[in-house]
DNA sequence: CTGTTAGCGCATTCAG
DNA sequence: CTGAATGCGCTAACAG
């Protein structure tokens, strides 16, 4: 073998390394690091021969060997629960392209409303040592909680708050809206327009949908009647929403409106409504949540709760890049709100 | 510095190390890997022992360690045109789901339609030397092309075929279905039942909205008038459904029957009829594509063409795995084909 | 079937 | 502000 130690001949492998732009530049390895990673601690001079030589020799990073040398990816896991709910399809869409934007690639995970599923994702995933984590709402497992505490990684949780003095960890990140707020303001419009007898159709009973009845309850105060709620937990659907609005009809026939609390329940709900000759609002009131694509189209159009998925996944992005960056987040719980977009199904 | 040359100190990190598990089941660190990694050379006692040693020390493997010595990651990228098409959600979650279990995780890109944002994330993707590639269809741009080929990495196409002894890159993998097929089968069926003015109405007009076309227009023969094509290029929405129920009334009022490319289109049109008290199929049949979730929920219930996207992303997934293993796949290009779903709104 | 040697390409020390 | 040395954790290539 010969003596070159410091002096490692390239291998036959195409490649070009940092230690070809070093050279190319006449600068050592490190320093083209620095420069490219944009450290300021690099003499502009410096900066512009290694971006030069970059551009020449077609040079691309290695995502690998950072990851390994520098112990964190440029990788960010977004955990979500479906794919299948336009709602979390929007966070996505635009939290990855703010990420993307930012420099960094996001690892998808669908947890279909499993906590042991998000689980499993999280040992999977962290296994590459993200960058940072983005999770959906609060509801997880124990072990879940403590990968994402002990992995030492910013995390930012969405579609709900946990804010307030009651919080134990104050090192939680979230952004979101006040489900319960959304679930009350909706049904205290309804009471506000003259119904009583509001009835409160679910699907999935995930968490969120449970903060929004407890909104629905404390807006109806004395006049909450449990025989309203018509709760069932298989996933959200059309055909899910037309055998609701038949269960409220035939099981609380003196309902004058259902508040139901997705989208396409209310709009399966609607078309039910036209089949069997319901008139809405007129024999009974629709509203529905999350102003879903199709609910401006629906006969009559859905009076529905305008909730800020996009915005929530560009903030959440935004922050967690904050984060990452090591930089001082001023608000760490941000409530978006929402709006009411009333049309006239009510 | 103390000559310890070979017995390297472990850092003080608390990661549990390959070394560590070689260690603990008294074998050498390549033996361990092998051991974990599967391969057969070696005995099932040492397996057994190095199995117990990971158990025991919580051993996680690093993937950005695997991947700089290897040179090839455990991520396969997916790019797909969209999120907010239930079509490709579907596609997605099965590939997703069916890689997942083989070990490999997704790295999701979507291209909105132009392959200039496919290039664009080719090239970010594909510097974590992916295991393999998922790409829709075979619409891009010479560099993307080349990026794929020039990659080496083993890559199937979806949602469509190029089968044929035309096909000059002998090494193209497909599985998908033949749009012009479907695109044949409806229209002839809509001849079948006797309509004779059969329009097409299309949004997006992406490679596959236009073999639908071909198709169409094939069916028709002579009988094909362009001024029954109303193409429009943008997204595919239930209001733009809408627009064009009302265009094809008012510009080709002898229609009988109305061919939307998608099925939100299709929703849009049965909605906008029942507004305007547009009899269908009396008045005008409306037919779609792909079989999107609520079809059967509209008044009439629409008949459409229901298109396998789920069995396609399950098989391309299989395909890819079978290409990262090296293994010979029998067909190159698999045909799903699809299923006329003949409801009451033609 | 198992082990030895030698990096993969980069960033983190620490010097200067 | 720049550089030298070192090793991240793992596997490829060869020996045996």
């Amino acid at each position: 073998m010969t003596p070159l130690t410091a002096t490692k001949r390239r291998r036959a492998t195409g490649r070009v390394t940092l230690h070809d732009v070093a050279q190319a530049a006449g600068v050592s390895p490190i320093t083209a690091s620095r420069a490219l990673r944009g450290e300021r601690s690099v003499a502009t001079e410096l900066v512009e021969r290694v971006t030069a030589a970059v551009a020449q020799l077609g040079y691309v990073p290695d995502p690998a060997a950072r990851a390994l040398a520098s112990a964190r990816s440029n990788q960010v896991v977004v955990l979500i629960p479906l794919l299948s709910n336009g709602l979390f399809v929007d966070l996505l869409d635009a939290a990855q392209r703010t990420l993307l934007a930012a420099g960094y690639q996001s690892l998808i995970g669908v947890t279909h409303y499993h906590p042991e599923e998000e689980e499993a994702l999280l040992r999977t995933y962290l296994m590459n040592r993200p960058a940072g984590l983005i999770v959906t709402g609060f509801d997880r497992t124990d072990a879940a909680r403590a990968l994402i505490e002990g992995s030492g990684i910013p995390c930012v949780h969405v579609m709900e708050n946990r804010a307030g003095p009651a919080l134990p960890s104050s090192a939680l990140h979230s952004v979101g809206f006040s489900q319960q707020a959304a679930g009350h303001a909706m049904t205290a419009e309804l009471m506000r327009r003259g119904y009583r007898r509001i009835a409160f159709a679910a699907a999935q009973l995930d968490p969120r949908t449970l903060q929004r009845v407890e909104g629905y309850r404390a807006a109806l105060g004395d006049a909450h009647d449990p025989a309203l709620e018509f709760m069932d937990a298989a996933p959200s659907s059309f055909a899910l929403g037309a055998a609701l609005l038949d269960r409220v009809l035939a099981q609380a026939p003196d309902a004058d409106a259902i508040f139901f609390n997705n989208d396409d329940l209310a709009q399966g709900a609607l078309l039910q409504a036209l089949r069997i000759g319901v008139q809405v609002p007129g024999r009974v009131a629709v509203v529905g949540f999350n102003d879903l694509t199709g609910g401006d189209q629906m006969l009559p159009p859905l009076s529905t709760v305008r909730t800020p998925r996009g915005d929530i996944g560009l903030h959440a992005a935004r922050m967690l890049v904050a984060l990452m960056h090591g930089e001082a987040v001023p608000e760490r719980c941000v409530d978006l709100g929402f709006e009411l977009v009333l049309r006239e199904s009510c």
